[in-house]
DNA sequence: CTGAAAGCGCTTACAG
DNA sequence: CTGAAAGCGCTTACAG
């Protein structure tokens, strides 16, 4: 019982040289060592099954091998960005610790104490991460401590989140090119009264500022038409209750492009409610291509994120920042591509076909 | 730039203490110190903005207060069991580092290949993770490293994966109650033919044979009926085709039990394309309670399961072994209650109504 | 090409 | 009640 692991004595021993060749040759510093010698050590190494201790190193150079990232899994969209950080972490031999707070319930409406969340980031400071990745409203919260951990050479990376001043890093998807091609295909379909529906408003959001502004512009320059939007008020606000107003008059919408499939599914809810059918009544768009999308009825028409790609993307920024010590350049906004994925909730415009 | 952050040896100098002084009152061992003394410690410390470098004392004392958790967040159930496990982490002062293997997509047929898995296992030991929880497969894929991690006083905690022979702590469902908790309520509505649908069988799914098992068993003792079982095959089995099969035939069930609420909507599918309708044809029950069971058409009778109370056991369990050192005691095995909630999917048998 | 020595930032017997 | 000293397991100038 409570065998005890090695030390690098041990090896040294064994091989028949000093601590510090040891050291230096198992780092991979082994220019200046002869072959042979260096042999021996990896050999000793190997056969006594030694692994460095990483919190030793990691107090005398700095370097823990371990970054922080502040993403819940919400949904599937933040999973699979998520296992993006994990598998280019993982290709770095490096560690990502993931935390988030509060309940997955309350998630979207996030407002938790900055009190705590700063406990998780000293959390992760006092083991010495060598750097943050952060969901919107984190990065939204804990912005004004950028300085600080910039101080500490603790890049951070965000993603989704952008601020008039550029603060950090961030990746995002290529909202402009992906807007696009919902209008594109509303236009194809002769749609004319496009709406838009997004989320609760919250300052974290500015993806879907981005999102409806671009939209807005493409709807306009396309075809001259002007967008007819339901922004969901600030929390609290009865989304369906908007969602219906928006659907409801002579001048209803034929269409709808939604801030991401969660609303896409608030629509569906509202059209059955109203008695519209979709899509003979109502195209719907969702943005995300979440994992209940294609089996939504009908099956969602949505934009297909590459979440994945995201999640690598803001790791190999991060793991750049922390490596190449290229804390100096100046900020990078990352865009990842997103594709349009057809299925049944989009049709041609119910005027066109009287 | 590059600010140090401060030492020890800062606030000792403040408070004109030695270090040894500082040291020992800032860890809260101070019944020897003067109060005054430690009042001037612990302000020069506030003042500073001293924390302690938790890589220095976890490689003295091997407290590291971190937990290696390895459980993808897979679906809304075990996302929830991962909350739970943060946020009791949390009130310890504990960090869990949550890492995970693969794909999602790929998730549920989980076998990648044992060399990755000790790879993120070791990277988790080399910085002294002080136990780790598992989930099954991965319980199942590493149990025969258990030993050495016990010789390493390194404590496990399983969720929902038990072994003839215990070789951990494990928390799971009190599937004998909510198994119950079905029989009854599917016997009540005068269902004679009841089904169990289970996932594809996999060596790492005990808690879906034992969940088949107490349910026979409860069905047998209320009513003194057999259960008509369609366990779907080994990977790789088209689920829709058994799932068919099961429900075709004069003598098909008017009842399901699926295994998980994913088994569930298999279910669904199967009875539409058959043009059994649910509940009229055809009583359905889900277990786990997921997220998307109550948006389905008809909304899902299911178990929901605790999964945030799972997580927060499994914490505060392998907690226990690591600080009051209870590394001796036998195995615990935690059950967790869960409840059975009535939604439309169910009905009185389709026979009693002619 | 290799080793003895100092040091990283703390903790902990030990001595007063 | 408090401090000087040794030590945790490594890394890294520095010296040969």
């Amino acid at each position: 019982m409570a065998e005890r692991s090695p030390r690098l004595k041990d090896v040294a021993e064994l091989a028949n040289v000093s601590l510090s060749a040891a050291s230096r040759i198992l780092r991979g510093d082994d220019g200046r060592f002869g072959e042979e010698t260096c042999r021996r050590v990896r050999e000793a190494s190997q056969k006594l099954g030694w692994r460095r201790n990483l919190l030793v190193s990691g107090m005398q150079t700095g370097k823990t091998s371990t970054i922080g990232v502040m993403i819940p899994p919400y949904d599937s969209f933040w999973v699979s960005v998520l296992t993006g950080i994990h598998a280019k972490c993982a290709e770095a031999d490096y560690l990502p610790i993931t935390v988030w707070l509060g309940d997955l319930d309350h998630m979207p409406l996030f407002d938790a104490p900055e009190e705590e969340g700063l406990r998780l980031i000293n959390r992760m400071l006092d083991r010495r991460v060598e750097g943050f990745i952060l969901w919107p409203p984190f990065g939204m919260a804990y912005s004004h401590h950028f300085p600080e951990l910039r101080d500490h050479t603790v890049p951070v990376v965000m993603i989704d989140h952008h601020t008039d001043e550029p603060i950090s890093d961030t990746v995002a998807t290529n909202e402009e090119h992906a807007t696009r091609l919902v209008a594109r295909h509303l236009i194809d379909l002769r749609h004319k009264r496009i709406g838009f529906v997004s989320s609760p408003e919250a300052p974290s959001k500015t993806w879907a500022v981005e999102r409806q502004n671009h939209f807005a512009r493409a709807i306009e320059s396309l075809s001259g038409g002007r967008l007819v939007v339901a922004r969901v008020g600030p929390e609290g606000t009865d989304e369906l209750v908007v969602v219906k107003k928006l659907l409801s008059g002579p001048d209803r919408p034929t269409a709808v492009f939604a801030a991401t499939d969660h609303e896409a599914a608030s629509v569906y809810r509202a059209a059955a409610e109203l008695g519209l059918r979709v899509p003979n009544d109502l195209s719907v768009v969702g943005f995300a291509d979440l994992d209940f999308a294609s089996s939504m009825s009908p099956a969602l028409t949505t934009v297909r994120q590459r979440p994945r790609e995201i999640g690598a993307r803001a790791a190999t920024l991060l793991l750049e920042r922390i490596t190449k010590q290229a804390s100096e350049g100046p900020y990078l906004d990352a865009r990842v591509e997103a594709d349009l994925v057809l299925r049944d909730s989009t049709a041609p415009a119910p005027d066109t076909l009287r």
